[in-house]
DNA sequence: TAGATAATTAGACATTTGTCTAATTGTTTA
DNA sequence: TAAACAATTAGACAAATGTCTAATTATCTA
């Protein structure tokens, strides 16, 4: 649970997982919507996958990356409990 | 949306929200659940406040914290909207 | 097979964050 | 009204985090 709040505390990866709602992408097209680095962006998909949110399948020199809802769902009964 | 993330991203501050579940507590009842000075507990709290997650009602000297469930729900809202 | 492209890893550095002690504010009560 | 108590504020400091440039790994293609 640590690792997955971790790795919603930043506008970048929470915006990365938005994009990622919409289409699966490769780090090259995720990259293109922000003015960063590709290291950078690279460091924060890491920590996204670290955290179990999104998955990826390397096709050729490209990594293509799908956001996991399944952990989402984990976030959401955390957050219930938390309502009772 | 920053600001209840950034809250949340910390174990200390999600066990808060754990103990406000049960009941409503003044500060100095809070701080007793941790190994962590009182002036400690007393930032944790701060943003827990500023990000809307707890409410406060000053009682005499005591300060009584109970959880806002309210911002719970912005928080459930995100996370269903991620999963579209 | 050499050069180009996609992506990550390594390492440096500034900023943010969490903790502490000391000091301060506000309230109670002897 | 002075001492005690509850809580917060101020300021210092170490650890964690996000960003960058440079280097590396893996794959494609001329």
């Amino acid at each position: 649970m640590n690792e997955i709040f971790k790795a919603l505390n930043d506008p970048v990866r929470r915006e990365i997982l938005k994009l990622l709602r919409e289409k699966d992408m490769n780090a090259g097209e995720i990259a293109m919507n922000f003015d960063m680095t590709a290291p950078s962006i690279s460091h924060h998909l890491d920590k996204l996958k670290r955290a179990g949110l999104v998955s990826t399948v390397k096709q050729g020199q490209f990594v293509n990356y799908s956001l996991n809802t399944t952990i989402l769902d984990d976030v959401l009964t955390y957050i219930l409990t938390l309502k009772k």
